[in-house]
DNA sequence: AGGATTTGACCATG
DNA sequence: CATGGTCAAATCCT
């Protein structure tokens, strides 16, 4: 349903591509309930072994199925990946051009109240061009200055979303947009959708929010990459050029314990007053400049770790509920591949 | 005063 | 026709 959505793609490409998220799926269910079980006996028999237990080593027990579910898993992501590369391999010319007849308006705008009717609301339907999508269970600053240009009610969910643009879209006529939508709200998960790329040399680097991380324990997030098999582009006259992984894989953008109410989350302006439900609307979160003209999907969480790596994409996970990461992580794909 | 957000309206797309 | 993406006036904040 998105813009994400590719258009024109095979229905039985995408209909595959389905049924191995279903199965990565499956495995991964299979995984968790197996990780489960050895760590509940692993506390009953350590009794009060201290440690956080959590990661690694615990569950040596059944190395051999725990190693072959993730296999699987992984496997199941290259599947889909190779899918969608082949399933869409139009799509990537396509420039998020407005061909509504420039922005001349001032001159007959004058009847100011009701409708205009000159062009507003003329543009023409982005299809996908630089897509990455995120998923986060907070807001991080990205480093860009964003300004949110309208917020709509999405049809099949309960939360709005959110539409941003690079602040600096008519000074420096940068064409980046993102799209933040809540998710859920138990644990929260935000899905942000980067379109276009940042044209403006006004990166706001908060040094200490920005890191590249390695998958280091501690920290959290999974970024799968849905590569187009796209090289990736390389208009690095903007920010990120001097990124050194800007290209394929973006860094994940990394965070300070920083609670997504915080500071910069807050509106500024504050026209209706109307910010019933969200908080969160405002974020000038993260955002990874669209590089490539991929997909990305990049889930982020907060806890322990449990690196794994796909050949292909990478996928590097931390979280403390295999559960949550997985879990989600599917369906969110499943949710994005449906559409 | 200038800039950002809210919000209803407009319009392309499917 | 329904839905989603964008515009722009009105409003608010700094």
């Amino acid at each position: 349903m998105e813009h994400s959505s590719r258009p024109e793609n095979p229905p039985s490409a995408r209909k595959h591509a389905v049924e191995e998220l279903l199965r990565g799926q499956e495995s991964a269910k299979q995984l968790r309930d197996l990780f489960m079980k050895v760590f509940s006996q692993a506390a009953a028999a350590a009794g009060g072994d201290g440690g956080d237990g959590g990661d690694g080593d615990g569950g040596a027990r059944h190395p051999a199925s725990v190693e072959d579910l993730v296999v699987k898993v992984l496997r199941s992501f290259d599947n889909t990946l190779s899918l969608l590369s082949r399933a869409e391999p139009d799509e990537v010319s396509q420039v998020p051009v407005r061909s509504c007849a420039v922005k001349s308006e001032d001159s007959e705008e004058s009847s100011k109240t009701s409708v205009p009717r000159d062009r507003r609301g003329c543009y023409k339907r982005r299809k996908t061009s630089d897509t990455q999508i995120r998923m986060d269970h907070n807001l991080i600053d990205d480093g860009h200055q964003w300004r949110k240009y309208g917020q709509k009610a999405i049809l099949n969910s309960e939360f709005p979303r959110n539409y941003f643009r690079c602040t600096h879209k008519n000074d420096q006529g940068c064409l980046a947009t993102k799209q933040v939508q809540k998710m859920q709200d138990a644990p929260p998960l935000y899905r942000t959708i980067y379109q276009g790329q940042h044209t403006c040399k006004n990166l706001i680097l908060k040094s200490p929010s920005l890191i590249l991380d390695p998958p280091s324990p501690g920290d959290s997030s999974i970024l799968v990459s849905f590569n187009t098999s796209i090289p990736p582009k390389q208009d690095d006259d903007n920010n990120n050029s001097s990124n050194p992984f800007s290209s394929s894989t973006f860094p994940s953008v990394k965070h300070e314990p920083k609670l997504p109410g915080e500071d910069d989350l807050k509106p500024r302006g504050g026209g209706g007053g109307c910010h019933d439900d969200e908080s969160f609307y405002n974020n000038n979160n993260n955002n990874h400049q669209s590089e490539s003209s991929d997909y990305y999907a990049v889930f982020e969480s907060a806890g322990e770790i449990s690196a794994l790596s796909s050949d292909q994409g990478d996928v590097m996970s931390s979280s403390h509920s295999f559960d949550m990461i997985v879990g989600s992580e599917f369906d969110s794909l499943l949710e994005f591949v449906q559409c």
